[in-house]
DNA sequence: ATGAAAGCGCTAACAA
DNA sequence: TTGTTAGCGCTTTCAT
């Protein structure tokens, strides 16, 4: 049995209110009270029973964490922002998906609804009606990670995807290319759309036609940049150089030039979108742009912390910014 | 504010203890009590007190996953895996590693102390003496994933490293190569020693003279395999082929090999182990070891969530086995 | 089959 | 500066 509050009271022969004071660091115990209850405490192995703490102040210290999914790279290293900073600041993280059976407002009602979570981190590539009105029901605070800067009702941080996309595409321009196709994500994913817009924005301001046929729909899959790659490089009219909205769509432009022994870059470039891990590995290396996913996790965790302290209470919307890394495939 | 038990009871007409129990499903409610219970729960969104309920029973529905690390597909697979299982289960996931501050033991004690999780499962490759005792105090159920298949303290479920490995090496020798070397993960990793030994057994078996120099101390990480890949290469006395122990340092071998302007699988083969995600999408595709990861973490959670339910109290040892999976890099 | 009441460990008024 | 006490929402004896 672990130690109570109380067997520390009888101990320090104080009233446990002396104790939680104490323990809570509150002024208005005498220094030498408080060394002693402390020392107490120490020697005791005394651990304040967390759920008992949350249950009476109504606030719990576990901050939830609700994907879309958990798979690949771009999910863990949002986890391990997270859980750098809530360690650090005496926080706890909980994971979770919305999973095939179940959708993602089912997963943030059963985390809000059963007063276990204090605070929520929402990332979601879209915020759907029922999501928003599961939400503005709630009154935990709350950290939207998404596609897009446009929740001005929350606190939300993204990540500059039309810049980011823009830049590759400037890149992609002044070494020459004209014939620039594009690869997109899934349709009501805001980072695609934002990319895509990046991408187009980057045509016209250099006076570039858009070619309908070059722009091509994916969903993020390694599957679908291969099948999108196949049918570029099969037509008539094959454009030089293959902007994918994301680094997975990039690998499946690999794919599908194996298939088809075509040789990046000489036969046709590619460009991503995220620079994951594995792109720096890719052979060629890939072109991509690097997205900071550590750095979202960690500024979401650290604003939702921030708002549950009462640190903070004007809503944030925080813009990351992304970096274009130069490969040799394209 | 949330439906409580006690507004419940009021619309009922009954006690909040009759709730208590109908919303347990006691078999000695009225049936017609039961429904009547049942169907205003419903009708008010009530939602158990998930806290308050977990401080009065003392038991926690919350399974903490502590882990070396949170980086790359591995951990990846391990949380979606636990995720799966107990989302199924009405559980709830847990993470955290070890920081760069903190042990991996007090990572686990803090868990455990504030009797904020019900049930824990441990990564770990090496079952150190300092986490062996703190499991041994505590009494919450525990499962470990570990390299090798030797604590009977616990539940535990491993990979079985040994067959995979050798296995590996055995594809490498009926192929004809006699000069095959091995760079090792970390030393004290229960993983790596597991597969190191595998190679050797295979070695030994078709009777093939261990080359001491052939077996190169890594660390799991790309870099390790680099400059392992590097020394092996650059030596007069080369192998023909190089089984690293894990995916990563493989990686590290297809790095050098573009480094040292040499081709794989021509001038030298490689082959991995984990089979991670990318290895299929390496050129030339890597041979490796197959490891069913996410059905790691699902029979990890499957087995605890039985131990947390009673469902069944024999220490059990699961070992995960592996598959062999051919590429075109040996 | 149901109700009354105690109590889980802790915090937070309110008193002293 | 410290103690007393109520109470958080729920489960669980013990009565009835």
């Amino acid at each position: 049995m672990a130690t109570t509050i109380k067997e520390l009271a009888k101990l320090a022969n104080v009233s446990i209110a002396t104790v939680s004071r104490a323990l809570n660091d509150d002024k208005k115990v005498k220094a030498s009270t408080k060394m002693l209850i402390q020392k107490l405490a120490t020697e005791t192995n005394y651990n304040p029973n967390l759920l008992a703490r949350s249950f009476v102040t109504k606030k719990s210290n576990i901050i939830g964490l609700v994907m879309p999914d958990i798979f690949g790279e771009f999910f863990m290293e949002i986890i391990r922002g997270v859980d750098e900073v809530c360690y650090n600041n005496g926080y706890y993280t909980m994971v979770t998906s919305s999973h095939s059976n179940r959708s993602i407002v089912e997963a943030i009602v059963d985390y809000l609804g059963k007063g276990i979570v204090g605070g929520l981190i929402l990332m979601t590539p879209l915020l759907e009606d029922d999501v928003r009105e599961t939400l503005e029901k709630s009154k935990i605070p709350l950290v939207v990670i998404s596609g897009k800067t446009s929740a001005k009702k929350w606190d939300s941080i993204s990540i500059d995807n039309f810049g980011g996309a823009y830049s590759v595409v400037e890149y992609l321009i002044k070494k020459g290319h004209k014939k620039i196709a594009h690869i997109t994500g899934p349709l009501k994913n805001n980072d695609s759309i934002q990319r895509e817009a990046g991408y187009k924005q980057a045509l016209k301001d250099y006076g570039i036609p858009l070619e309908k046929s070059w722009i091509i729909g994916g969903d993020f899959s390694i599957n679908s940049g291969q099948s999108a790659c196949e049918k570029l490089m099969t037509s008539n009219n094959r454009p030089e150089v293959i902007f994918a909205s994301n680094d997975m769509m990039a690998i499946g432009c690999y794919v599908a030039a194996r298939n088809l022994k075509l040789k990046i870059p000489v036969d046709f470039g590619v460009a991503g979108f995220d620079d994951i891990f594995v792109s720096q590995f890719l052979n060629p290396r890939l072109t991509s742009v690097h997205v900071p996913i550590f750095e979202l996790g960690t500024n979401a965790a650290q604003i939702l912390i921030n708002k549950m302290n009462k640190k903070s209470d004007k809503v944030q919307t925080i813009k990351i910014s992304t970096e274009l890394v130069i490969g040799s495939s394209c």
